[in-house]
DNA sequence: CGCGAACTTGATGTAACTCAAGGCGAGTGG
DNA sequence: CCACTCGCCTTGAGTTACATCAAGTTCGCG
């Protein structure tokens, strides 16, 4: 029923680091099951430890944080192959809560067996840091964004990274994406109001940059688009865990 | 000249994580050496890849993104004890620079030596991994923070933070603290104008919660200050690299 | 057919921005 | 030792990007 790691299709993408065989070896031993999942499941949840991790392997989610007065931050989206439940796996407490937003297969670890990956195979340790480096740099570069720019800079980036990454992981169909993910989320993410983004939207497609209907993104003017998301990033493969 | 890590005057606080023999015994070889800067020193450049690392063993600094347009994000104050290049370590390039802001003594690392950490000292990769998730935890709050929040609950978090973490380093006298940025940089950390930042900071002051003159932040009223706050963070111990 | 969820659009309000000016202490030099 | 500058902080006035409020529209679904 579960995929073996040997098999699993996101290995293959040039988006992710290639693993050794003895790397290979200990991912399969490492992983603990599989799991399926629909819209609106909580994977987990802010301020708790969860006994267990889990790598999306596909379908899509988000992080997000709750405040005290109810108003939400999304951190930020996340991908098949994107690793989920380091900070309570290395912390005992994760700063946000993770919400599939359509069906999605995971694989499972145990966080008991975390500190066995250091352990036993350093190089997939260095993995973990790895990628803790790289949501670092996401969110520093996120930080950024909706700290310092306007709102139509703001959604021009935030549909620049998702497209890039979506690309990367072979979602597209040309500068066509799926975007499962509601207004409101976008605007969660960037600090904006519902309405606000909805017409910052309009913007968009009336100046031809980029148009979202449907739960579909479509880009019309890519280097346009780059060009207002001010895109600084260099693609740079990640480990797959 | 340089300190001994058997000595390290931040090994005995509480904030951090206590070292095992054998750790100290390896950090003592990590370590190769020591340096004092003046403040506007560049210790690391955006986009640059450093062939060291430092930890900061006193003395403060800035982590900020520059943009395009000239505007500055401060992603976060380094306080003593933080390690500094980890991204550009295990990723190759910094996403952000890091200047220091007063007189600063630093433990310099090779970046070479980074593979060897996790090769030969698994608790020390652990440790690695673990501070880059406390980033992540932090970076997380700050967005929230950052993309949700009126103005002066910003500042009065901005504030609750630094007191908080300047207490566990002892660094404090009471409810005061030496505050050596400038309000510049707080309003570039919690995207606000200069002006509005002193307006509120002026507010608050007013309010009898906090008042912050000469280099020195008075915390007036704790109680109040940690509600506007919104304080969610449970203390943690963290690694000391 | 009625209902709810998501998206859209217009009108109005306000938090935060920019511009502009002035105060104040520290350093410098005539 | 006073005049000048310079960096930082402060305060007032006017503007604006974004928020909130208030209706719709569209569409899938029981």
């Amino acid at each position: 029923m579960a995929i073996d790691c040997e098999k699993c299709p996101l290995r293959k993408l040039e988006l992710f680091t290639a693993f050794s065989v003895e790397e290979l070896r200990f991912m399969k031993a490492f992983k603990t099951g599989e799991m399926e999942v629909q819209p609106g499941t909580h994977l987990l949840n802010q301020g708790t430890k969860s006994p267990q991790m889990f790598t999306a392997l596909s379908g899509m989610a988000l992080r997000y944080k709750t405040l005290e007065d109810g108003s939400r931050q999304v951190i930020s989206f996340v991908f098949p192959g994107d690793f989920i439940g380091l900070q309570a796996a290395v912390m005992g407490e994760m700063g946000h809560s993770v919400e599939a937003v359509t069906d999605m297969t995971l694989c499972v670890f145990n966080r008991a067996d975390m500190w066995n990956v250091f352990r036993t195979l350093p190089e997939r340790g260095f993995a973990l840091t790895h990628l803790a480096a790289i949501e670092e740099h996401f969110l520093g570069d996120a930080l950024a964004t909706v700290g310092q720019r306007p709102a139509y800079e703001k959604i021009a980036w935030a549909i620049e990274r998702y497209h890039r990454r979506a690309a990367a992981l072979g979602l597209t169909d040309g500068l066509k994406s799926p975007l499962p993910f509601k207004q409101q989320h976008l605007a969660d993410a960037l600090g904006l109001s519902l309405v606000h983004t909805n017409k910052t939207l309009a913007r968009l497609k009336a100046d031809k940059v980029a148009e979202w209907r449907d739960g579909t993104l479509a880009i019309l003017d890519l280097d346009r688009l780059k060009s207002i998301a001010q895109v600084d990033e260099t693609a740079v493969a990640r480990p797959l865990i």
